[in-house]
DNA sequence: CACTATTTCTATAACTCTATAGATTATCTC
DNA sequence: GAGATAATCTATAGAGTTATAGAAATAGTG
């Protein structure tokens, strides 16, 4: 019987939902990848079908739609990534270390063959609306972290006293995006060093400087 | 007679030549403005065509196929985009100061509905290999000379000695591009404001600084 | 205005793509 | 190993796509 929505409605067995289970990740890795590269339109369900070893019409046993697809593929883009930033939210550190560290985990995401981060920010605007917002939802609570965590490094004293810790937020992101869809295309870049100057960007900008913690006063 | 290739081989009269040209740009532009909302995939000639004001089939009077069309997107967005930025190279101009011009021509240019721009940089890896490497060339001059300012900047000792002026160059290319694309999905942003922050976020980052080199006494 | 060249339209061939249905094979349970 | 359930396969309907050909309309010219 063909029950794609719920394949397993009495299931006797547990054994047969782990297996479904496992081929359905298997089969979010292959649309993940392959939607990577050929975009959302672009991807055919044969093409997933195929990446992943089975017919087409197959696919439709693990999911109800294209569609449907994509949008798997960006929750769980965000659903992993998300869940490794709120660990380094909630951890107490040094504002430059979480900095650093927050840049680590989303470079490092990129080249772990995370492609599903990749398609939800280049192919998530292929979705309808509404399913677009529960995204959007999802992914402004990193923002707003991270907006935090630059209010927090202004309040120390760290940070200058009239940063938009809001753009400063965004503009963060969109560099690692950048930086991590290079990441992903050119695998003989280093990931160390991309990190590491990204922070440093981020902090320091390239103007020559003094630090004006050392030793000066803060200003009005 | 269907001579799409060469419309005009013979052309007695000039006037016609001008009216196909006019059009043709047209066509460019809402090949341009289809792609940039809907993908080149997600685009149909036919979308096009009605945007355009006319039948799909009549669209391959001014494009050969709809790769060409994305084709000629791109090639005109880099036109248009490094025409403006090769004047600002040629001028003499202080470090920051030109900076800052580069930065708002990148970005004014998205704002200025060149939804071109965003095809380019989005759209141009569905591009067969072959074409994609021209558009390559023609990009990474400007690459190049953004990498040249920011070693100028070193060798006056505006910025600071150890910059990675590559990292540096492409970093800013990825933050334009961000906030650009920003800036055509949320027609209330501030435009100056932007261009004002991510200049401010490149030369000097977050962190608290004193210039080294301009005496700032900014103590109240 | 009549004639020509240019531009647009209509119709269609030849594909490709999504999604579904029913047959077939693999796997599990007792 | 038999019977039941799950997973996959094959075939296909139905819709949509690109590109082309020839007809129709529009504009330009002497």
């Amino acid at each position: 019987m063909n029950q794609s929505v719920t394949p397993n409605i009495h299931s006797s067995s547990t054994q047969s939902t782990v297996r479904y289970q496992r081929q359905r990740e298997k089969a979010i890795e292959a649309a993940a990848s392959v939607f990577a590269t050929k975009g959302y339109h672009g991807a055919s369900t044969k093409d997933i079908a195929t990446h992943l070893g089975i017919c087409q019409g197959s696919l439709y046993y693990y999911f109800k739609s294209k569609e449907t697809a994509l949008e798997e593929v960006c929750h769980a883009a965000l659903r992993n990534y998300l869940g490794g930033m709120d660990d380094i939210f909630r951890q107490p550190m040094p504002f430059e270390e979480k900095l650093s560290a927050i840049i680590t985990v989303h470079l490092a995401s990129y080249r772990a063959k995370n492609e599903a981060l990749k398609v939800h920010n280049e192919q998530r605007l292929y979705l309808p609306k509404q399913k677009r917002e529960k995204l959007k939802t999802l992914g402004s609570a990193y923002r707003k972290q991270l907006e935090e965590l630059f209010i927090g490094g202004v309040k120390s004293g760290k940070l200058k006293a009239n940063l938009d810790c809001h753009f400063t937020a965004l503009s963060l992101i969109g560099l690692c995006n950048y930086w991590g869809a290079m990441l992903s295309r050119e695998q003989d870049l280093n990931l160390k060093q991309v990190i590491e100057q990204c922070t440093e960007l981020t902090l320091r900008g390239c103007h020559t400087y003094v630090d004006q913690l050392t030793n000066t006063t803060a200003t009005s």
